[in-house]
DNA sequence: CGTTACGTTTACGTGCGCGTCAACTTTGCT
DNA sequence: AGCAAAGTTGACGCGCACGTAAACGTAACG
């Protein structure tokens, strides 16, 4: 069994960023790793929570809007107070979410025309050269 | 026939952008406005333009990044050079967004899932609360 | 016991994407 | 002619998401 922590050089080795990131995050209460003296020990729990961070930031959110939406990944049945609330959050987030996607399947169709359009242009060209030769 | 072109405010409330913003764009050459004097006249183009870079954004591109993207919808067939290369560029941003159409769908995905975890516990939340009425 | 490696805090610096004045033209009413 | 509205060019400011350097702690190794 392997501690099943990981000090900050595996964890930074295992996301690709940096101490300082790490450093960042929990700064803004985005992760809590435990402490071993004064070193920081990223539990599992870190780990789920760095792996939301970073795909949040992929799809453009800040890294207070993940902050609030981390919560509803890691409600226990402790806050019921906010329960509510956070599952309002979470419906507008869904919502963000699909018009992304469906934006994106959007932009990817007429991504792939220009393409087409581009390659045509591409074939032209080789053609002209292979007929001035 | 309305003269096609049109001056900041128009542009403005068109996108809801500010000023600033579309200067700024300018400043960063991803919008090219015609000058009537000093004043700036937005074309058709930096409408099509301005509409891909909003949307880039959403995206989470830079506004670097997505002025290399915008030579790809406004090739003309002066550039051959270019072409090329630009084609190679435009695959990577294919296969970019494809990948994060992979990502979304598959964050959606989990986000419904917690979600039916919070709906269940939120149901009975509300059972124990009739319960003891 | 020194020094090397790894980690820590504190703090200032940086690039991006604009916001926000200030000072100045230019245009369009009245 | 006068004056407000709309637009222009600097220039500085700001929040975010870290980078980077300085100074310090500590555990391990030869």
């Amino acid at each position: 069994m392997t501690t099943d922590t990981l000090n900050i050089r595996q964890m930074c080795d295992a996301f690709d960023v940096t101490p300082r990131t790490l450093r960042f995050y929990e700064a803004k209460e985005l992760l809590f790793p435990i402490r071993e003296g004064q070193r920081r020990l990223f539990t599992k729990r870190d780990r789920a929570r760095l792996k939301l961070i970073l795909r949040g930031k992929r799809f453009g959110f800040s890294l207070e809007e993940i902050r609030q939406l981390l919560d509803l990944y890691h409600m226990d049945d402790g806050q019921e107070a906010q329960l509510s609330k956070t599952y309002v959050l979470a419906e507008r987030h869904l919502a963000d979410m699909e018009a992304q996607k469906a934006e994106l399947e959007e932009a990817i169709g007429e991504l792939k025309e220009q393409m087409a359009w581009g390659a045509e242009k591409l074939a032209q060209l080789a053609k002209e050269k292979t007929a001035a030769a």
